[in-house]
DNA sequence: ACATACATGTACCGATCAGTACATCTTAAC
DNA sequence: GTTAAGATGTACTGATCGGTACATGTATGT
């Protein structure tokens, strides 16, 4: 299989897993959707959770590519930085694709600790505290550890109450806390 | 079947969605578990789906309960009390049987916001808020409103965390914003 | 002993599941 | 034309899925 055909594979999985879910989704429906015949998804994976954890890698990349771009985009300081996070957010909550955290429902299909499927989430999330942690940093926080994992948890508590609720009154509220505590750290 | 026996097949089927997760969870699975044969099952639950809203039903009952009684023994003023979820949190997360929140996974499993399961999720996280509400307007929160969004994201992201990468180094950053967006809004 | 209510046990239905096997097709290089 | 590489299509395996049907067992009241 050409690395072509790979990628499409697993660019077009991401979409179908993020939206149906892992488990509700069988190969029978990646192959129909996809296009690409079964053979030669076993081909280049050996298992559905490799197929899986392959989505995620990309997932993660494309993330945390997007969001580090965009991040850079609106804010011309890193404390600016900091707080555009939540603008950047803001957009992705209120898009017609968004379906909540890849990673956290990657996680709660497969709550085992053990499952390499979790583990690459928690990868994922230990990658963008580091993110959160550079720029906190470079902003001269006085706690950068904690203000990063505050920034964090409010992230991730927005993205989750988003996909629950509904984007109404979310941001808001987290984009007013993660000021105040930015403001508490940094001068 | 009995009302006692329904009880207890909610509360067992319960604890295997909550451990493995909904879709992951076969009726032949929850039959050799619970020792209630699946006639019996199909007496009082049309579908799987049906067993699946009434055990989410159970948890919010006995989680809501289970906070707002642990919540007022550690907290002796409304103040107190926002703050005490806190510490409630770390004892449930550090918990052998903490395995994240059951609505997120709920909703990550059934991403649908008409899907009947999502919208008991979603009314679960809306009590949830209420009862937060409660107590910040008890405890003459300059905007109540925000103050108990806020502490529900974090709450929320906490345990989101907590459950993908593991209860070390969640609550305390959750507890410190929590005391400083407590502090900026109340006296 | 009998009737009734409650419950179990399990075979079965049609469908889907992950993964395998293999025949066949397409394209490109020589 | 031949060979090789890449790919498709689909039947198949054994297992599991949600839900149904029905025979059988147990407990209780009369």
């Amino acid at each position: 299989m050409s690395a072509s055909k790979r990628d499409e594979l697993i660019q077009k999985a991401l979409n179908i897993f993020y939206r149906d879910g892992f488990h509700a989704t069988g190969m029978d429906k990646i192959v129909k959707e996809t296009g690409i015949s079964k053979t030669s998804m076993y081909k280049h994976f050996r298992t559905k959770d490799d197929l899986i954890i392959a989505t995620l890698r990309l997932r993660d990349e494309l993330f945390r590519n997007q969001i580090f771009r965009r991040v850079e985009e609106l804010g011309k300081t890193p404390k600016d930085q900091l707080l555009a996070l939540f603008d950047v957010l803001d957009e992705w909550i209120n898009g017609v694709e968004f379906n909540g955290c890849m990673f956290i429902k990657a996680s709660g299909e497969y709550p085992l600790h053990s499952s390499p499927i979790h583990a690459t989430a928690a990868e994922h999330k230990k990658l963008f505290l580091g993110f959160m942690l550079d720029i906190a940093t470079q902003a001269g926080a006085k706690n950068p550890n904690e203000l990063a994992e505050q920034l964090l948890l409010l992230k991730e508590g927005a993205i989750v109450t988003a996909h629950i609720r509904g984007p109404e009154g979310v941001i808001a509220p987290a984009r007013a806390a993660a000021a105040l505590l930015i403001d508490a750290q940094i001068d």
